[in-house]
This record gives structure tokens, C-alpha cells and sequence, in this order.
DNA sequence: TGCCATTTACAAACTAATTCGTACATTGCC
DNA sequence: GGCAATGTACGAATTAGTTTGTAAATGGCA
């Protein structure tokens, strides 16, 4: 059994993981002229968001050497799994396949991609 | 071409909102006791809300009696979409359908509800 | 008409999240 | 050692969101 991080990562505090989860590593540096790229601010705010996150357990660090080195502590699909559980609570009635028929249908997928849904759904009816 | 409103609702509002598109239109005082079954609020800060809701342009209200009469100013649909972008965007790298398969996987859905997805699904693919 | 219930309006306190200035620490290099 | 560059820590200001107290307005009804 998993444990599972219910601390809920705030709107900043997501865009910082973004980067994390890609970069697996990454110093504070690394992270703020990452989120440049997208939207401005100081390095201090990039910094004191990554103190607050540590704090949190959001993310570790490796504090060994005078650049500290960041890891997220959460992971990708247990976030993404918490968000989708609060959303289709506060919005969708708590119905997943609403959800879905919506996303499905108000964003453009490929081919392939429906190709994938598909199996993962025969696989679900199987195990039924 | 329909106009968007990108007012994004809070936390609370969205509860709020809640309550509105089920009921079509109410007062402060059917939703607030709709509210007090969930969580427990004083009346005034349902007010207080409602009339901030009213000024951001995402409720519509009959102020021509004493007590006002609300209704929803967006829809649940676009405001559905406008969450499922977000975070598409946000926790899911633009993917809508790795959004899929992880709503699809993390929750439990009925044939029923599989059946309707894949109908969609099938839909879909025969447009392209 | 005058009173009471209910409702709205408004101000302000409080909490959470974000942002930034400044001071202090560490490292590399002359 | 001393200086410059880069990093961390910390405190505090700012902003957004939520909550509540109080006063004023409204409408029904004895």
C-alpha cells in the first residue's frame, strides 16, 4: 500500500513540479529561469516557493553542498490523480465518465490516442 | 460564435454555481441551505459571495423584489471545459487524452457509463 | 400604521498564497 | 586573506479569497 501525499499543491507550486518531474533533479536556479520562459518572476519568489515546498514534503533536497539540489517527492499521477478526484467531485458530479465525454470531446485527440482509451477501456470491461 | 467568459470561479463560487445549474435559479437562502448540508457557513458569507459573483459577471440576478432571485451567468459546460483545460495544460503536459486514461484508470465506472465513452469514442473516429 | 422577520449592503478582520527586499553564508579566485 | 559572485534564509509587504458583525432596507401582517 502506497502512502499518498494529500498535501494539495497550490497553482505556483504545480508549475515548479512541472519542471521537476521533467528534469527528475534540478537546483533552484535550473527551476526559475525555467518558469521564465512562461511567465516573470524573481528568483527569490522561485526560491522561497521551493523553501515552502520542502517544507511541505512537497519536494526533498539534497542540502550537501552550498547549491541545494531539488527532487519532487510527489509524484506526476498521484497529483494528477488528486486533482481528477477533486474536479470531477466539485464539477462533474462525481460522474468520471462525464468527465471524460467531456474531455474527450471539447479537445481534439488522434487517431492513436483514441486507440489507447479504447484498449484500456476493453481491458476494463474485461476485468469486470 | 458565443462569448466565453474566462472569469474563472473559485472554490466557493464553484459550489455555488453548484447549486444554481441544478436548480436553474434560487435565492440566497435556497442555496445557502443547500450549502449547510455539506459544510456549515453563515448566512452572510453565502451572501457576501453570491453579490461577488454578481459583480465578476458569473451569476445574473432579479433584484426587483426584496429578495433576489440568482441565476447562473455561465454554463456548467464551458465552465467544465475551462477547468479541464487548465489542467490538461497544467498536470498533464496539453495531453487531454493521457487526462483520459488517467481518469479512466483511477476511478471505477459501470459498463453503462464505459459504453457511453466508447460510443463516443467511435463517433470520433468515424468524423475524421 | 407600526412591529417583526428576513434580506441586503457594507466594512473589516482573517487566512492563504505570492512576491520581494535585504542580510547572511559559501565558494572560487586574485 | 579579501573580494566578487552566487546562493540561502528570513521577514515583511501585497494580493486574493473567505468569513463575519452590524446596520439599513423591505415587505408582510396584526
Amino acid at each position: 500500500m502506497t502512502l499518498i501525499k494529500n498535501t494539495k499543491p497550490t497553482e505556483s507550486e504545480l508549475e515548479i513540479l512541472q519542471v521537476l518531474w521533467n528534469e527528475k533533479t534540478a537546483t533552484v536556479r535550473t527551476v526559475h529561469e525555467e518558469l521564465l520562459k512562461t511567465k516573470d518572476a524573481g528568483y527569490t519568489t522561485t526560491l522561497k516557493l521551493m523553501q515552502i515546498m520542502f517544507e511541505k514534503g512537497l519536494v526533498t533536497r539534497d542540502s550537501s553542498s552550498k547549491t541545494h539540489i531539488y527532487q519532487p517527492a510527489v509524484t506526476r499521477e498521484n497529483t494528477q490523480q488528486q486533482f481528477l478526484n477533486k474536479m470531477i467531485n466539485s464539477l462533474f458530479a462525481g460522474s468520471s465518465s462525464d468527465l471524460v465525454l467531456q474531455a474527450l470531446g471539447g479537445h481534439d485527440a488522434s487517431n492513436e490516442e483514441l486507440d489507447k482509451i479504447q484498449e484500456l477501456i476493453n481491458q476494463l470491461k474485461k476485468d469486470k
